[in-house]
DNA sequence: AGGCGTCTTTTTGCATGCAACCTGCTTTCG
DNA sequence: CGAAAGCAGGTTGCATGCAAAAAGACGCCT
């Protein structure tokens, strides 16, 4: 069985063919895809109610983030991050922090691909949230890293920043595993402040240069 | 024009016309709605989307809430809204904090009245998590209030409760407007910790007695 | 030449039909 | 008598057709 219409599209905006700001088309989808419109347009209305989508008059585009936005996004991630490493510090199993362990171990290898980087820091962070053994945060978490994924650009491309993200990540790790919710929380919340900090540097760096920014009208 | 198929069935599962564990057939709800299967069907998956359904193999049942989940959702819920409130300490304006001191003094007129005491209370949390001015956060702060509308029974029934719930209002509007943040967030998680406390009396109380709990098979 | 109105075209929203599938039952064979 | 296979009813998933609405293009009038 292949991917449902509602996978595909999703894949298709993560990988970049539909940019924060395109229309989509429900006819367009459907004959990219091959299935009619009627699947597609139950996915279209699932995203738009995870607000991966926006309605722009009768018709839907890609959502994208303003600054405020970005800003209120962030603010929200660090809270749930930082609770997710806060019960992962309780409730993860040894094989649990193991895992994470081993994750940081292998990312260590691949510091000079910022595309293999990201996939890997967002398998990290996931496998903190399922070590929260919280569904309800897992859940939400999903739905914040998804609105990140509207960001065109990847902040661990910038140069030095995927060492300072592992020892950021080896820091959490260690207090998770010394059980220590309020120190993996600390640490969390640390690192994602030192993102959002890199992700603004790395934003207003690129003001005026690139087209993708597709801001609010 | 009329509700759509959405708000219809939201309603429907709100009012408790289908509990939890009850199966949802498609072309049941469109004949009872007037409607065709397909808006019922698209209706149906942004309900799923958000948890409020749940697969039971191939058809849909109204999601119900085991005693796991229930303590996994107090916890996102508390923590949410603390930040919602730590938020609002900050960013609300003063109209909006009157807002929020007159549905207090509103409410108390209405004490012995657990259906708009419920219902009442859902609109101050709703108006603090406007307060914030952090959509992301009023997003998944909506999600989570879905959620616990699944819950049959409102636990301002209980005798004393709404007085009691009142008072915590009142102490988090008062934080809120001297722009103590980390007064305002520890208040809030009071609150809601009283009310999860309250619920799992009531529900220890009804053990055995009610059928509308839909344990998890 | 510019603005306004109308007509055409595109696109969405809904209804319905059909095929695949699952469920439960009956029937038949070991 | 039990188990397995097949049959029937019901339900979901997808495709397609049609109507209504919006967007765009064109021409007309000022």
């Amino acid at each position: 069985m292949q991917k449902d219409a509602y996978t595909l599209i999703l894949d298709a905006i993560d990988e970049g063919v539909y940019r924060p700001g395109d229309r989509l088309v429900e006819s367009e989808l459907a004959e990219r895809f091959g299935v009619s419109r009627t699947p597609v347009r139950e996915a279209l209305q699932r995203l738009e109610t995870q607000q991966m989508l926006a309605r722009d008059g009768r018709s839907l585009i890609v959502a994208s983030l303003d600054h405020n936005q970005l800003a209120e996004l962030y603010i929200v991630r660090a809270e749930l991050e930082a609770l997710a490493a806060q019960l992962a510090a309780k409730h993860a199993a040894p094989e649990e922090v193991r895992v994470l362990q081993n994750m940081i171990d292998e990312d260590r290898g691949q510091l000079d691909d910022p595309e293999a980087l990201s996939r890997a820091n967002r398998r990290f962070h996931h496998q903190i949230h399922l070590a929260s053994h919280n569904r309800y945060l897992v859940q939400q978490l999903d739905l914040v890293h998804r609105s990140m994924a509207l960001l065109a650009t990847t902040s661990l491309a910038v140069k030095g920043r995927g060492e300072a993200a592992l020892d950021e990540h080896q820091a959490i790790v260690d207090a998770i595993r010394e059980g220590n919710g309020d120190a993996a929380a600390s640490a969390l919340r640390a690192h994602i402040s030192r993102a959002f900090e890199t992700r603004l540097t790395l934003d207003a760096a690129h003001h005026g240069t690139a087209g993708h920014w597709a801001e609010a009208l």
